[in-house]
DNA sequence: CTTGACTGGTGTACGCCGTACACCTAGCCT
DNA sequence: AGGCTAGGTGTACGGCGTACACCAGTCAAG
């Protein structure tokens, strides 16, 4: 009988072994040097191999941001702000191990799934809190680019998501109703902001309300600290 | 005599109408299509051709970005408060003029001069509404992503800038003391936060202070929403 | 009037990129 | 034993930025 072929060989490629070399790869040389082809000599194997993994190289970085945003802590318990805070700040941590991430977030044309995720999980964080949907809505407009550096596009983004069909086949993420159940925080603020009866704009968010909805809370903000004559703590 | 040559044959190109095409080619098929290519056959002219007016692709871009930064409305006089809030306002509608924009500016490895001047008068705009440099600088960072997108990196741009020398050829563009001249309350606020004393960390400033400065200013300004059960004033 | 330098547009060519497509091979199911 | 399939390969194409050699016109000095 045939033994079994004891030579290693070489691991099998996965899509996970690649996103993961992906991810290295980037975070040693920068994303503007990460292409299939040196990716594949990274991983011991012709450029092509790769195809049979991800189908293209959009789909290799939304896979890149999926995995490092699963490195963000799980929201936790307790008291609203110091779990948003904690939350972002763990965020932010990400970020600066991925100086890629930020910017490769931003230009994908979509939210992918674990934003997503990590957006909704704040949202509930924020609801679990006592925030009014109305309310949460505003605050991740207002938080935005301190979250994760999307400001407005954040529903347009909802809407349009579940982009490739290929990481889960036979689910029909195709339409908002998956979403919503995936995501029901996020769902709850999106709705409301149609809701709220002769809204000035037709349906969906008003991006310039939110944006000086958060411009002047940070303006107010300062105002605040300039009127108590406010000084950084480290002179003291 | 010789007459003047009266066929029109082409407009010659120039630097600015180069960088102009660029722009207007960039709003109308988005960032990724801009190629040096379709830029040429854009202006008729064969792709080398621009070569003759700006160095390479990346100075290409930071002729873009200068060009439209220059479109955001000069300060206002009077309070500082509504000086700066128009002046965003400003710089926001640009950039919904200019969709491209915010993600070529924050993928500029270094801020263009057009980029601090606004920063520099931005901040002379709280020096003169009586902020200290030591809030001022505080303020531009929590301004950070609302302002243009860019949050951390503002000094070590400022220190690297004057990136080309091609611009003009005879100014010795080089140096911190050059931009100081030019950009003199920027050169404020970056010397006041490196020499704030024992400071925690090094020279420079400390972008975790400034993060966690941000946060915090937006998460006690969403607190005091939140505690005094604020509204959308859209359904009042 | 000639000449030679300089400015700005041209043509060719190179190396890198993403990826379509045909192929091959090894293991598994029947 | 035979065929299906998943996964790795090789070749090739069109597009990109741009180096480099070249050339046409203009214009100042001799």
């Amino acid at each position: 009988m045939a033994e079994r072929v004891e030579t290693v060989r070489r691991a099998p490629l996965t899509r996970d072994r690649v996103l993961r070399a992906a991810v290295a790869l980037a975070d040693r040389t920068g994303i503007e040097s990460l292409s299939m082809r040196n990716l594949a000599q990274d991983l011991g194997v012709v450029p092509m191999a790769l195809y049979k993994h991800v189908a293209n190289k959009d789909e290799l970085l939304d896979g890149m941001i999926d995995i490092v945003v699963a490195e963000i802590d799980p929201p936790a318990a307790g008291d609203w702000k110091q779990a948003i805070r904690r939350r972002v700040l763990s965020a932010r941590r990400m970020l600066l191990r991925h100086p890629w991430a930020s910017l490769a977030i931003e230009s994908r044309a979509m939210a992918t799934p674990a934003v997503l995720a990590y957006l909704d999980s704040t949202v509930g964080a924020l609801r679990a809190g006592g925030f009014s949907t109305d309310l949460a809505h505003h605050v991740m407009h207002a938080l935005g680019s301190r979250v994760l550096g999307f400001s407005q596009e954040l529903f347009d983004a909802s809407r349009q998501a579940g982009r490739s069909g290929a990481t889960v086949p036979e689910a029909p993420a195709d339409l908002p109703p998956e979403m919503a159940a995936r995501f029901p925080n996020l769902a709850a603020i999106a709705t409301a902001a149609s809701h709220d009866g002769d809204s000035v704009v037709g349906p969906g968010c008003d991006d310039q309300f939110e944006f000086e909805f958060a411009l002047d809370l940070l303006l107010d903000g300062i105002e605040r600290l300039h009127r108590d004559g406010w000084t950084s703590h480290r002179t003291p």
